[in-house]
DNA sequence: AAACGCGCCAACCGCTTGTTT
DNA sequence: AAAACAAGCGGTTGGCGCGTT
């Protein structure tokens, strides 16, 4: 059988104390002294459970407590003890003569933690923070990292329409029938109807038939999309890395009809084995008009209206 | 003047530990 | 030895006051 709840008395205040009970309290303990908190509050006429009472007699009405500011010496002596017993409150504060467990443990909280934390240290192991030099060196990379998030989006927005591009173009099924009614075209059925889907845009139909002679996405460098802890795959053979990658009538692998199983985008931190990456998230210095960028920006994307689609083709790109 | 956000702190809650029956 | 009880402890919450918008 376990322990009763202490105050599970029907009809118990609860709360903020009144001054009248203050002052019944206090004047039982002072006649009495401190014992049975249990049996307490009936003998002194409150409505009050034991516990409530105690706390309120050792966290507030102890004529030997002594309130207000903490001072730089009560200070330094929390922080150091608690260097040594972690959050032991009512240890420390037998060293704290007049201050409760209580009050030190809500001065920790609200004040030193944070203090301690604005100098640097860490307020659990109280060594300096390690990840306030991480902060400090992601800080003086905030100029260049603006402009690698420029990059990276530009970079996304491309490979997306590229892997649209593909989805389309896959040789070893049929079309991804879907997709096409998504782009909004009559449903073609073979590949020359499929051509016809980039006939509404110039720009994409070009970059399909590569006649732009636009810097490949896919070359050295290239990259497997990975799931586990961002490893990178080994870079993909010479052939993939041809210029034909882009045309019709690749092999699109296994799952055709679907989104690939394997994604592959070019490579955003370089490794050394993509010595030609342009793109690092590591100090790059790319601009927006640095490769590969400036042939892609030719085609004016931004006009394609390419993020409907990809929208619309949310529930592909995040099947299983 | 009202609304809102934030910090402070008293009090509560649930759990553990120690003592008594 | 086990159950019941009392006290203590630390984490969390809720209300209040104050400053800002």
């Amino acid at each position: 059988m376990g322990r009763p709840p202490c105050c599970d008395e029907h009809g118990v205040k609860k709360g903020s104390w009144m001054p009248d009970e203050d002052k019944k309290l206090t004047e039982y303990i002072e006649k009495h002294g401190q014992g049975n908190w249990r049996r307490l509050p009936k003998l002194a006429g409150l409505n009050r459970c034991g516990k409530s009472c105690r706390l309120r007699w050792t966290n507030y009405l102890r004529p030997d407590i002594r309130r207000g500011k903490f001072t730089d010496e009560e200070e330094k002596l929390i922080i150091q003890l608690h260097s040594v017993l972690g959050n032991k409150w009512s240890t420390i504060a037998t060293r704290l003569p007049g201050r409760t467990d209580n009050e030190i443990k809500n001065f920790w909280n609200t004040t030193l933690r944070k203090k301690l934390l604005q100098t640097g240290i860490d307020p659990v192991t109280h060594q300096p923070r390690t990840d306030l030099s991480l902060l400090s060196s992601l800080t003086s990379r905030l100029d260049s990292s603006l402009q690698l998030q420029v990059d990276a989006a530009r970079l996304i927005e491309l490979h997306l329409v590229q892997n649209l591009v593909r989805l389309l173009t896959c040789s070893s099924a049929a079309p991804n029938l879907d997709l096409i009614r998504l782009l909004g075209s009559a449903v073609p059925t073979n590949h020359h109807q499929v051509n016809d889907i980039f006939a509404l845009t110039p720009q994409l139909s070009s970059l399909v038939n590569g006649s732009l002679g636009l810097p490949s996405l896919e070359p050295v460098g290239q990259q497997t999309l990975s799931v586990n802890g961002g490893q990178t795959a080994a870079p993909s053979s010479a052939d993939d890395s041809s210029s034909e990658s882009m045309m019709m009538n690749r092999d699109c692998g296994t799952n055709s009809g679907t989104f690939p199983a394997s994604v592959t985008t070019p490579s955003l931190v370089s490794s050394p084995e993509n010595k030609n990456e342009t793109i690092s998230l590591e100090g790059s210095t790319n601009t927006p008009t640095s490769p590969p960028f400036e042939a892609w920006d030719a085609l004016n994307l931004d006009d394609f209206g390419w993020k409907e689609i990809i929208d619309q083709m949310s529930p592909w790109l995040n099947a299983p």
